[in-house]
Formats: structure tokens, sequence, C-alpha cells
DNA sequence: TTCATTGTTCATTTTAGATTGAACACGATG
DNA sequence: CATCGTGTTCAATCTAAAATGAACAATGAA
């Protein structure tokens, strides 16, 4: 971006990468870390990094510019961080561009993150530890009674792990923001 | 396995999957899905997942054998379960070989997790956090009062989120246990 | 209509990191 | 001693998922 591009400490560069100062390249590792702790792509963490970095709307060319991706990874890292409330869309007025804020509460990235990473993982779980209770005792511990309610009492405990979970994580949210 | 390999519903295999039975699979699915959305190596979830659904000390053979799995992956997995405290060495009489039983206490499991896997990065995090603030606003806003300010608002928060998650995270445990 | 701009889609390529396997160390056993 | 059983290490390989880039809408302007 023009702008970016006039600030003193920056210069043009083919890979974009040197177009950034080193307070908002700082700022990015930050995410970029977090991004890959979460199990989250790499440039997810770029995309929101940026955007938590400089405090104006960006269009969508300015993270393939700024950062150097192709525009199929920011666009579907731009879907991906709508999807999960992390980015807003913003309208410029007289440009007919898409523009982007950062979400910054973090009750509602954790939210975000938790409905649509975590949650469907924990429905999963669900269904198969209450299956699993169901069928109770099976093939290793045949004709092992003490084995058997070993692992009885370890299918319960699984299937409470799950219910805890599921009633737990949703607030952390509530805790951390 | 012979213990496990003469239960009813299970057969010899080449690749060994086929010792295992249906519901000591299932639970071994759960664990992996689990190992991977928090991030962890599928044989992570594989090894404890089998140690899970076996209610009884297994050997490093069995891992390599039931699973499918070669040594290094074994041993390499056993390792990190030993750290993070999600598997506890057993010593059977008269047989020199390790044997292994699995931490179910989730308020344990959890904290080793956050011990191993989270702190670090909170670590990192609070220190980049902090030498930002001290850093205060950056080229891309320099020249823009009001920027500067709704950046200088973001390095804040940044660095509170730190704190508030260095916070709450280790007691996460507590909560889940 | 034609051309330019903005953004999406998806088959291919690339890469990070998980897995393997062969070499090695260490004890026990004969 | 030699040999077997048990487990570790680490360079090489493999693979799942991320990133690319070219083709394709869609919208607007000339």
């Amino acid at each position: 971006m023009e702008k970016l591009a006039s600030s003193p400490q920056t210069t043009s560069d083919v890979t974009g990468q040197r177009l950034l100062g080193s307070g908002e390249r700082e700022v990015i590792v930050i995410f970029v870390e977090l991004a890959q702790t979460l199990g989250l792509p790499k440039s997810l963490g770029e995309i929101y990094g940026l955007l938590y970095a400089v405090p104006r709307p960006l269009s969508f060319q300015s993270f393939v510019e700024l950062l150097g991706l192709s525009k199929g990874s920011v666009s579907q890292g731009l879907r991906i961080l709508r999807t999960v409330g992390a980015v807003k869309p913003v309208v410029v007025a007289g440009d007919r561009r898409e523009f982007f804020e950062p979400e910054t509460e973090l009750r509602k990235l954790v939210a975000g993150f938790i409905r649509e990473n975590v949650q469907p993982q924990l429905d999963r779980w669900g269904a198969r530890s209450k299956g699993l209770k169901a069928d109770a005792s099976f093939a290793s511990s045949a004709g092992d009674a003490e084995g058997s309610k070993v692992l009885a009492a370890r299918l319960e405990k699984l299937y409470k792990w799950q219910k805890r979970a599921a009633v737990v994580l949703p607030t952390l949210g509530k805790l951390l923001g």
C-alpha cells in the first residue's frame, strides 16, 4: 500500500516483506506463533497480525502486497477469519474494494475459535464416548472381572470429561476477556 | 501381544491393526482426534488411546506390535507422554521390560499439557508484548495522532491478554477435573 | 460491448514436521 | 566372551496440510 510505503522505515521489495516496519513485523510474529500453537495456518496469524498492527482498515490487496502472500491464501485466510469473527468487513466510502478491521475483544475471539474449532470436536467426542459406555466391556477384558471393572470406570470417566469440557470451554472466553 | 491375540475378536495381521478389537480401536480414534485438535502427533493419540483402552500395564513392545508403529515413533511418543505426565512407568515383577499405565486424572493431564506446550508460548508472548509496549508507536502510524492512540491501546490490550492468560490457563485443569 | 479491477476456486506444488529404520548403547543371560 | 532382548537416537523419507497461481466469476467503467 502506498500509504504505508511512504512511512520512513520502509522500502520497496519484491517479496513485500520490507514494506513493513520492525514494529509491525514484531506484532505479526506474535500472532503467527499464536496461530501455530492453536494449530492454525501461519498465514492466518500473518493476516490478523498485520491488521492488528495497523490502526486503520486494510484492503484485500494490502495483505497480498505487504505480506507477500498469494491472492489465494489471502482469500482463504480472510474467509476463515470472518467465520471465526476475528475480522470485520468495513465499507470505505467511494471505494468498491472490501476493507477489514480486527475484532479486538478477546472474549469474542475465543468464543469464535471454540465455536468453529472445538465444539465440533466435542460433539464427535460425545457421540463416540456415549456409544462406548453402552458397549460396556469389550474383547481385551473378556473373562477378566477386575479388568472389566477398570475399563468400565475409564469409559465412564471419558464420558464425564466430555460433558465437563462442553460446559467449561464455551465459558472460557468470559474468564479470559 | 499374546494375551490380546488370544481374545475372541482378534486375529493376526502383518500390520498389527487387526490385533485390536473394535472397542479398543474406537477408544484410540477418540484420542487420535483429540491429539490432532491439540496439535499433537497422531501417534501420541494412538499410544495413549491404546493404553487407556486396555485395563492393565502395557510394554514398549506392545505398542509396536498392536499399533504397527516403528520403535522410533513409540520411543519418542512415550518420552513426550512421560514428560507431560500422561503416562506412568510401572515395574512388573520378574520382567525387565518397562511397562506403562495411563494417568487418568484430567486435572493432571491438562496441567501437564499446559506446562509443556502452553506456558513456554505464553512466556515468549509476554516478553515480546512487553517490548512492544515500550516501543510505543511505530512507523506506520507516525504523524497520525489518532492512529497512534489506537495502536497504543491495542498493544496495551495485547499485553493484558497475555497476563490474563498466564493466570487463567494454569487453573484450567481445576475447572475441568 | 470490451476492458480493467476485485476477489474466489481448486488442481498442483511446496513444505513442515511426523514417521521410519538402521546404527547404536546398555544389560542380562548363557 | 558372544548373543539376545530392550530401548534410544537421528538422518532420511514420507505425508498431510498449507501455499500457490492460473482460470474463472462478478461488477463496474469507458
